[in-house]
DNA sequence: CTGAAAGCGCTTACAG
DNA sequence: CTGAAAGCGCTTACAG
């Protein structure tokens, strides 16, 4: 049986289609009786508007895009900290939007952003939500031009007009090298994200490398960066790499809660204990981690509050966000000051303040 | 700038809106010169039909809901296999919708189904996909009552005229305990998917539970099972029950990709060598396990294909489909056999027959 | 081979 | 406080 009509509702109910419109949008005053008979035939028949038609009437349609191209997935290299970051995001912008009484559409796949125009240009969708924004981007562009509102769910490399929310990798960075440093470590090293992240130019790959490097570089130490592949491989090579570099290491900062089992596990293999023989910093969602014994030392990346900025920032416009990093102390980072030693009083604050969307220069790791 | 509209497009192409409507739909016979000009007037205009409009007129909208409800997501118990799973289910949807130039509207939330309701009756939506059906569904008794089409993602527990793709998960328990016994196991123990999919009914776990209970006992072995959380201490609870229950356990049946790490972890802390000690068949999805040193003795679930199977019978009708199993043979699995012993032969076929969706008692493991 | 007209189911000025 | 009418942008019989 398909849905009832809202002039069916009209007759059931005695009035005209017009006031069971107003009841339902509450834009006309309506007497009590009226009211109450015309909501009852609309329980009666199990009334739900016609989206397509409320859409083409009201231009508008309760409906948002989530496009996430989600690079490499078709091609079979399914990443794993891909995949568990981005669903949280999904299911957050979801969860967010259905709060306002939005449904979302899901587009994934690279390719120049002809899903996404099709859409925005069939305007079946109020907003749009952009994630993993890399450089040259043609998203953007077709936002640019589009009256559709549009968000990015995380900071684009290149200056742009479109608004973001992020986490504020900078202030994650520099976070965890005063938090070492103030430990007495002097030969840090960043398992930064993957190689990929850095080609495609994604804002946080960027940002939170060169936080680190500056971070150290001011303390007055060397800095020591790879990216690294989440995968066994990955993990080894990306170590070796490091400690060929610096023998020394006492403290790795690393980047996404998808490195942590391949790292942990290949550590023990090499006999290096945690944290007696390697500190270890986490910057990445904690929903992922918060289960794993020891507690880990990290700065979480607050993947759920991240979409639901979003959908906010949609909602209500502005301009950017840029979500706060903390740092939580859990039992992977010991001291690295020969006993009998003061702590040396850092300057570092439990809390990044928001930094501005500064300095995006265009360099990348090697 | 808002997108041209057809009586826009008409005019500049020196036709009537009917005629441009006909070359988008090829239902009329247009001259090759009229087509040139009408084409080339929508290229220039960028014309992109108005979604709403075209599905008030039409009755369709190209646009597909998927609801996976994601138990306990927002409760914070966040499950790490249940989401690695349901990504690849749920980007192997999209992916597979957008070859038929559907979108996906993703519906997430458990709470009777209301959002499903309204998407389904404001015929937003020409199918609806069903992820984790329960037992009770409301959602299933919604989409009997209704026009839309719908497939479920996953054999309900409950018989149902909803049609249904679904894993031979019957065929794989059966799979896995022959290699085993083949291989001279007696004590084979089931590590089964988290307590809360038993009592949520869903059909995959106890489908899975009864099978390897019936191929043991078929074979005058005893059964050993636990429903097991997956986190480190699921682990070390479900281990500990199980070989309390018998302590001669050679052998372990994991049920689901997400558990394996946790797993391997526990078992080298308790010291139990794989395959020399305790050999290991995992039922998972292979996409993320596929990178794991050593490979896996395992039964994959083939997640994307089940996907694109859902979509296709939504889109060609039909009443049920159910993948095969097939054993992987990797490095997890040895022999338990004495020294010097023939391997006797077993009656194990390297694919499971498309068993028909019977026996669907309620027993519930425990 | 093409066009003029009706109508899909709503919402919202315009009237009373 | 409520109704009759126009019109959103399409598609498809009906005409020629």
């Amino acid at each position: 049986m398909p849905s009832a009509k809202i002039s069916e509702v009209a007759r059931h109910a005695g009035v005209s289609p017009s006031t069971v419109s107003y009841v339902l949008s509450g834009n006309r005053r309506i007497s009590e009786a009226t009211r109450a008979r015309v909501e009852r035939a609309i329980r009666e028949l199990n009334y739900e508007p016609h989206a397509g038609a409320r859409s083409l009437r009201a231009g508008k349609t309760d409906v948002i895009a989530l496009a996430d191209p989600l690079y490499d997935w078709s091609s079979g290299a399914v990443d794993k900290p891909y995949i568990l970051g981005h669903m949280a995001y999904v299911y957050g912008v979801v969860d967010a939007a259905r709060r306002r009484g939005w449904n979302v559409i899901l587009i994934t796949g690279g390719g120049g952003g002809a899903a996404v125009e099709k859409v925005v240009g069939g305007q079946m969708v109020d907003g749009l939500i952009l994630m993993e924004v890399r450089v040259n981007d043609e998203r953007l562009k077709l936002v640019e031009r589009s009256a559709t509102p549009a968000v990015a769910l995380g900071m684009p490399s290149e200056p742009t007009d479109v608004p973001f929310v992020d986490f504020d990798f900078e202030g994650a960075g520099r976070l965890c090298v005063e938090h070492l440093v103030g430990l007495g470590h002097r030969h840090i090293g960043l398992l930064a994200s993957p190689p990929g992240t850095f080609e495609k130019g994604l804002g946080y790959a960027h940002r939170l490398w060169r936080s680190v490097e500056s971070t150290l570089n001011k303390a007055g130490l060397p800095f020591h960066g790879r990216p690294a592949e989440t995968s066994t491989e990955g993990a080894q090579v990306a170590l070796d790499a490091l400690f060929e570099e610096e023998p020394a290491l006492s403290a790795l900062i690393v980047n996404g809660e998808g490195m942590i089992d391949l790292l942990m596990e290949e550590l023990q293999r090499r006999g290096k204990e945690v944290p007696a023989n390697l500190s270890v910093v986490v910057i990445g969602w904690s929903g992922l981690t918060k289960h794993i014994v020891p507690r880990l030392t990290h700065v979480d990346v607050p993947a759920l509050e991240m979409a639901s900025a979003a959908v906010e920032l949609l909602a209500r416009g502005g301009s950017a966000e840029l979500l706060p990093a903390v740092l939580v102390e859990g039992g992977t980072v010991a001291s690295n000051r020969p006993a009998g030693t003061r702590a040396r009083p850092t300057s570092t604050s439990a809390t990044s303040r928001s930094s501005t969307p500064a300095e995006r220069r265009g360099r990348y790791p090697q």
